[in-house]
DNA sequence: TTGTATGCGTTATCAT
DNA sequence: ATGATAACGCATACAA
């Protein structure tokens, strides 16, 4: 029942079915335009006749190109992650690269020990909310040409939310709907991405007179909403911001088991976007735009790949509301009292 | 800004720093029981002192192992699949393989272009739920070394699921309730997950003695599942039995938005165990194990690729119910009348 | 235990 | 427009 697996025909092969040399064998393949059409065309029904497929490896070592990018996450199963990952491999595969996927397990020398171990076969690296340090990461950055997702460091290219355009806008519509007191449930501390939400959170909250507190999820999980929840039933806020879809989720199921309704008695705001209207009542949301972080990043990495140096470092992908149904007026009797402590 | 990218170092230049051939160096990390201790240690030290790592590309080339493994998946974004990614990472980075991600966007064409692409770069494959047709897949296991999974075709190395004892758990559970006639919301008629699914239903409703219904979501999301909904809410039936959790959760939602309630007018339990309890109430589903599976898969390859035969070539992973909040005894009285074909 | 020499499949340089 | 040949970096028979 063991298959033995067949031997691939190589370059040799199909140049001596064809009656050519090797070297034009290779030119059929990656320059074409230099053979005469007709002799291409003999090498290629030779090449099909014996299934020949170009040998990546010996092309990658030849000609010191992989071919391949690698693409690190934090975690996988982390819904941000997945739009993300199918956009890139999608634009990587049409601009020709195929695609390593690291996932680092949230753990930063996991993450340094997998980019070291596929250096050599990749043409350059793609991390997305890389948990490690500074220094490491330009050491990397030194060997290969490296692309980040959500994480500012100067100098290296790097594909960011702009998360204040979107925040800003959240809080505004709270703002209209008549929302005066309100809570950001915050993500992990040392999280770029969170220290930009709630910092944009609070500025708009003080820009439009508003009150605002903040609760820490324990963990940013549907898990940490939940408990989160039950601080946030403690308060007066009407309206909460949450650092992500998942931890709004929480937020949702932990309110309903309180007997809490979304949106009557609370308004939740997710951000992301990516339970799309998984969730019931269905979310009201910042659009991340995941998918085309993905897809930028992987332009971004290929035209420094060809170009050789960087066209544009620093792109900014615009995030806005999504008004769906966990957002209304807050209920006219306020029936719950304050004791936290409150920023603005 | 642009930084030059660096040459690593080669195997030369550590022997010539170390003082010993290229051979040692290349024994030193592949053979080392082959060396004395001093002398390793003294070309580890160079290596160490020129950040000198063995070139994979140049090692693969070499020995005709590549130290990758290919996983191919439908849909990245579909949850059932990051679990299982993550597993199958881990583990083969455990075993010394890094992992090449395709997604094949459900494109049986995409996936036929993918393997053949990266096959020269890797030792072996896992397809996951593949929808390429037998003889090409086939094909592609003349060629190297493959392991499917959730596809049964006979000859090769395969893990799947055994959905029927969890779906003979879930009716049996649904009986033991006191539910008499019970639906199926099908997935996408040409998986062979879903026939597995559906026909042990069938079975299963069978031998309890109860009436069982399919209908057919029109895609296996929560968009089809809310469609399903409505037709749903027109039987008789006090329970569902849903493809998957995906499709189930959008089954609650559609109940939810006509004024139904779950589990006290319809019980639900879907399939796979990949949303946990983030739907509310927690859903009562039967766990499918997606990230064993995955570990598995690369076990059993990482096996064959060793041993060169294949130790066990169909791995049964047992599902099982697992009970939440989305079941409960039916309603006294169902006040809705049928009209569906019903099995049994 | 260690060194020497050759090959892995391809591309690139230099001829022709 | 095409052929001959030397790298690319490493592993492995074979020799010592």
């Amino acid at each position: 029942m063991t298959i033995p697996p067949k031997r691939a025909p190589t370059i040799t092969e199909v140049a001596s079915l064809a009656g050519v040399s090797r070297a034009t064998v290779s030119r059929t393949f990656s320059r074409p335009e230099l053979l005469h059409a007709d002799t291409t065309e003999r090498v290629r029904a030779a090449a099909a006749q014996l299934g020949y497929v170009p040998n990546q490896v010996a092309r990658a070592l030849s000609t010191g190109r992989a071919g391949n990018i690698a693409l690190v996450v934090p975690d996988i199963a982390n819904p941000f992650f997945p739009p993300l990952i199918r956009a890139a491999q999608a634009r990587a595969d049409s601009e020709g690269y195929a695609v390593f996927l690291g996932d680092s397990d949230e753990r930063p020398e996991r993450e340094d020990i997998l980019l070291t171990k596929i250096a050599p076969q990749v043409d350059g690296f793609i991390l997305a909310s890389p948990r490690l340090d500074e220094s490491r990461i330009r050491a990397h950055a030194a060997r290969r040409p490296l692309v980040l997702i959500n994480r500012d460091i100067d100098g290296l290219a790097r594909v960011l939310m702009d998360v204040s355009s979107g925040i800003a806008q959240a809080v505004r519509h709270l703002a209209d709907l008549g929302h005066r007191h309100i809570a950001y449930v915050s993500g992990p501390p040392a999280s770029w991405a969170n220290q930009e939400r709630q910092s944009a959170a609070i500025a708009a909250a003080r820009e439009f007179g508003m009150t605002l507190i903040a609760i820490a999820a324990s963990r940013p999980t549907y898990q940490g909403g939940q408990a989160a929840a039950t601080e946030l039933a403690q308060t007066d806020v009407t309206a909460t911001i949450a650092f992500d879809d998942l931890v709004a989720q929480g937020i949702m199921a932990g309110l309903a088991a309180q007997g809490l309704r979304v949106p009557d008695e609370m308004s939740v705001i997710g951000f992301d976007d990516v339970l799309a209207s998984t969730t019931y009542p269905p979310l009201t949301t910042v659009a991340a735009h995941c998918a085309e972080a993905g897809g930028q990043a992987v332009d971004l990495l290929t035209a420094i790949l060809q170009g050789g140096s960087t066209p544009m470092d620093r792109i900014l992908i615009p995030t806005e509301l999504v008004v769906r149904a966990t957002t209304t007026q807050p209920r006219a009797s306020a029936k719950r009292r304050s004791q936290q402590p409150t920023f603005s």
